[in-house]
DNA sequence: CGTCTATTTGAATGTACTCAAAAGCGGTGG
DNA sequence: CCACCGCTTTTGAGTACATTCAAATAGACG
């Protein structure tokens, strides 16, 4: 098992002794998913958060209309949940899927809890990946609410440049709150200048 | 001075013992607002991260064109900052004014992480406060995106009835992203049913 | 009371959506 | 290797949601 990517993710943040690491280590499930699969559905309890080894996944809600509201693009390096249920301990409000071949690892909430108590190091690594997701999504609120769909596409387009070369059209306009049409003509737009 | 509210706060998430609530108290600027007063302006260096002791503060974005884009309605009891700039260290993005006169408490980043040194429960309490603004920034984008105005309205009216008495429909109105006389024409059909 | 700002109303406009259909692209099986 | 299938992207027409601008009305405050 390759631990590599998620102990260099950790000690951006906090240093680690070799029995805080391999506690830490001793409490991650892996888990593999194929293009496609879910790692969660609506409405299912919400047990772990989860580290992208490998691979990227979409975090989407499915509204009554059944329209998919991409809320959140990530790629291997990156944490993702649904933060709300998996705190409140509701049930799921998002599903999560794999947008290609990926391999997590996972850490349940119960397990979290007690390594926040036996190291509470990690108290600081996720208040500052916390700090980071909030700040995020502050950013993104700004944009969707001060700029057009084009400035938001061109400027999605400098923010991820990994994530665009690997998702479909039809998921950056969903993430960005627009119909795939109109992303389109956005873009005959774009390339018209 | 008066802080039962802040350590009613404080204790909400973790227990401090006397002699970490004085050295906590020992770092709060204590600080008043009259209604209009700013507490940042764009440009400006972020140094604190600031509780609203009593008042209401609003934070919002101006863009190119000028247009107020708020960005978090406050009132007291909450936690305020241009998170952004004061993690980063950037130069302020948002404005901060006061819609009442308001008092608040002041932590300046460096005496924050001296505090995180000294008392690590800290880091769990501001761990917390940083998920629970992720969470609702997230339901933000999330309603932003999957419903129309009339719905982000009447989800308003009920998240923050207490918010709505003290604020101007403008105010809302810019913190749903919709402008002014739209909100008015909402509100009119609403009246209507 | 007068002034300033917020709210409402209405008309004209623009931005983005829906629906339908055509074109493009990638993968899979014969 | 190519033909076909399914999905994405593009295009266009018609529509809906929301904006801007201007002006009238209503409220708040000194």
């Amino acid at each position: 098992m390759d631990y590599s990517f998620i102990l260099k993710n950790i000690s951006k943040h906090i240093q680690l002794h070799q029995e805080e690491t391999d506690y830490f280590l001793s409490l991650l499930k892996y888990k593999e998913l194929k293009r496609k699969d879910f790692l969660l559905k609506q409405g299912q309890a919400v047990k772990t958060i989860n580290y992208i080894n490998t691979g990227a996944l979409k975090a989407y809600y499915l509204d009554p209309e059944s329209n998919e509201n991409i809320i959140m693009l990530a790629i291997d390096d990156w944490w993702v949940t649904d933060m709300y249920s998996y705190v409140m301990g509701e049930h799921a409000m998002l599903y999560i899927s794999a947008i290609e071949d990926t391999s997590i690892f996972q850490l349940s909430k119960d397990d979290l809890e007690i390594l926040f108590l036996k190291v509470p190091k990690f108290e600081r690594f996720f208040r500052i990946l916390m700090q980071n997701a909030y700040i995020r999504e502050q950013l993104r609120v700004i944009q969707n609410l001060s700029m057009p769909a084009e400035e938001r596409y061109l400027n999605f387009l400098k923010k991820y440049p990994l994530l665009v070369q690997r998702i479909s059209q039809k998921q950056i306009a969903s993430y960005l709150g627009v119909s795939p049409e109109f992303l389109s003509a956005v873009r005959k737009r774009i390339r018209g200048n």
